[in-house]
DNA sequence: CAGAATTGTGAACAGTGTTCACTGAATTAT
DNA sequence: ATAATTCAGTGAACACTGTTCACAATTCTG
């Protein structure tokens, strides 16, 4: 150590964990460029010399968010692989979304205004896509639209699956994100409150889903 | 005119207004109390005659999101009741959301820091809920479990529908909820982009869903 | 008409994001 | 080895924010 470069990697990572620790426990809008700083035991003008600014620094903890959940996606269905792997994953998904609802929020919410998705953002997003596309019974549901088929074509080929494929798992994703959405905004409150039960009843109709 | 109680009403019609017209084309963040007071023809202070904090202010406005929702709902299904109710609703929703995105995504996107509904605003949820609920097919998909059922007996009578009912309803409104905050947060973009193909195809895997 | 109530004022306070001339130390070039 | 350059961090300033408070002016009430 003593190097300059080190020390600053070492600021850095130390603005970057007091935004995180900030954003985990109040949210993006309790975020403050100053109490970063401050945290960091700096002066807020030196943040500059590491992120653009606020902004810049939100948007790397939405990548941030992007690979946390990517991660955690990836190593549950990764130890049960096969059968039930969609369901795995979906709770999964609903587990990670309760422990970190703020960072959910974050990625699936109301979107930062002026945020525009760096390319490093994108292929994190794709990632935590790709884990649901990936796991989608092939023949389920209705076939979709010519149109739509001819839409989802080709990106569809980048996963590996069928144009149908694609708008099933499009489709059955918003369900979740929809869900978890709703369960953490507190839209179910009076209704489905706790939401436990819902969400093993919406697994089940999905799981049930499909023509035949 | 010209009595105290009117000319405090129309202040705060105009700063109401003026709020409005803020979050309408640029967003809740933006809204300023300041910006609010200036258009308003007040000064900043004036505006805690009417309301609480900026915070308040911002509850009116979810308020008046929640309730021209419902009405644009209302009115939607009204001009066309008997079957496919459920479509024209989504449909409905689906148009408002896209023509109101910021109103919509006040209500079911991140959740404003330190928010907690007030009365007036629950009723008008409830209203926007109750547009689906009475209009979904009554024995569509799997049977509720148990535990659910019992958890949505009693708000599912309020409503006048089953348990199974309620439930299908909340996991359809999941669905329609999630596509409308994955498009407007351009989580498509890539995919089903434009969403139109996509909202179409939910809806038709909606209405042949079911056990039978 | 006198007194109470209350809408709007203007100044102030603490906080925010951001800019900029600067300092001092580490790196690089000579 | 010494001189030049780079650059992380500083501190002061600017324009903005939400909020509070003593005060003025006007309307309502007894």
């Amino acid at each position: 150590m003593g190097t300059r470069s080190e020390a600053k990697e070492n600021t850095r990572q130390q603005l970057l964990q007091a935004a995180k620790d900030v954003v985990s426990s109040q949210g993006p809008t309790a975020l403050s460029l100053r109490d970063v700083a401050r945290r960091a035991g700096v002066v807020p003008s030196a943040v500059y010399r590491h992120f653009e600014s606020r902004d810049a620094l939100l948007t790397q903890l939405i990548l941030y968010a992007y690979t946390g959940l990517a991660e955690h996606l990836e190593t549950a269905v990764a130890s049960s692989e096969g059968h039930g792997a969609w369901r795995t994953a979906a709770n999964a998904l609903r587990a990670w979304a309760l422990a970190n609802r703020h960072e959910f929020l974050l990625i699936y919410g109301t979107p930062v205004p002026g945020y525009r998705a760096p390319e490093a953002t994108i292929s994190a997003a794709v990632r935590v896509a790709a884990v649901f596309i990936s796991r989608t019974p092939q023949e389920a549901g209705p076939p979709a639209d010519p149109t739509l088929r001819k839409q989802l074509t080709a990106p569809a080929a980048d996963f590996g699956v069928s144009a149908d494929g694609l708008a099933h798992a499009l489709a059955e994703v918003s369900q979740l994100v929809g869900a978890l959405i709703l369960e953490l905004g507190g839209h179910f409150v009076g209704t489905a409150d706790p939401a436990d039960q819902l969400w093993d009843h919406i697994l089940t109709r999905q799981s049930l889903g499909g023509t035949g």
